[in-house]
DNA sequence: CAAAGGTGTTCAAAAAAACGAACACTGATT
DNA sequence: AATCAGTGTTCGTTTTTTTGAACACCTTTG
């Protein structure tokens, strides 16, 4: 718990796309009552915090449990893939940098112009995927890649993202889900 | 986090034997304070709580984390284990009716008088134990309980603990400690 | 019994945080 | 170019929290 409370509040403001006004409205608070707490010119009350929290939302536990931004990578180039290949088919790793794993992959295909939405859903767990054919736009938090044929994504799924199929044709994905069981 | 930060401010202080006026003093604050807080008379500013919760000393995060008993039982009577005797030997399982155990018991022997003291050690993890011979007093938070052969003890090694051979001979105890490999 | 040291609580004054309305800036739309 | 809606910031006022010094109560000590 190194970090300040006011930094923390803007990592998790802006990842779920949200502004100081937009997310005092929805809060019940002032825009100058999150200005000043990202400033790290007051320290809020707990029961401010929460209140503010309320508008995300997000629980007092989560904000002080949640590492935000962990520093491990989200967006890996072809050549950055791990082949785990047996010979007659090849498997490239995802993330393999990273520790803890805990999920499992699949296929998928998008139609032209595919989207999931901007609804920006949150879930416990981590995703991870690689595109196949065409070229899909990934948001991920405040972080935005258009990916084509070769290139993956893996990131932590409690930040909100989004999947847009940018090209003009189909889009063919090996993606994942977690836990492992579903 | 159902709970309101005053209660838990109170069981977490209760627990660790400090007076509002102790507390106050190892954190640098009134007594006043920490009085109007624990009556949820007030709303601590994060800084002020994290303040008061330095004099403990305990982080933020383990303060809306920890769980200040869950219900589940610490103590269990003789005929509350569960026998799970190979037929030699006898082994009665403590604590059975818990959720994701993780320790590994052991014997242990306490001369007469003998006291751990209290210093109220904290630590993560687990501690549980059976006592065979003598009478042995154990703390655990603000609950006390003087035990006897056949009788056991299960807790969260967070909540600072005690024992105490309060017999007038030997008291023997199957101990044990968390993680399992020490 | 009375004094001393301990507990938690209360109240007016001082300090800090939240509000409310402004400001300056940016990018898009006329 | 000018308006508009958006962004984050600043400042005086209002509200809330913290302080400091009392209070009432209890237990121990002389």
């Amino acid at each position: 718990m190194s970090q300040k409370v006011g930094d923390r509040l803007k990592a998790v403001r802006s990842m779920y796309g949200l502004s100081q006004r937009e997310l005092a409205r929805r809060a019940g608070v002032t825009n100058s009552t999150i200005s000043t707490i990202e400033q790290n010119r007051v320290s809020p009350s707990v029961d401010s915090l929460a209140k503010v929290l309320a508008g995300i939302p997000m629980s007092l536990i989560d904000f002080f449990t949640i590492d935000l931004d962990n520093g491990e990578e989200i967006f890996f180039k072809k050549e950055e893939l791990v082949e785990l290949s047996d010979g007659t088919m090849s498997m490239r790793l995802v993330g393999a940098s990273r520790k803890d794993r805990k999920l499992r992959v699949l296929h998928e295909t998008y139609p032209a112009g595919g989207d999931t939405g901007d609804n920006l859903i949150v879930q416990k767990g981590e995703e991870a995927g690689v595109i196949i054919r065409g070229k899909l736009e990934v948001t991920v938090g405040e972080r935005v890649k258009v990916l084509g044929p070769g290139d993956a994504y893996y990131f932590n799924a409690e930040i909100p993202h989004r999947f847009r199929n940018v090209g003009d044709g189909e889009c063919e994905v090996v993606s994942a889900a977690t836990p492992p069981s579903y």
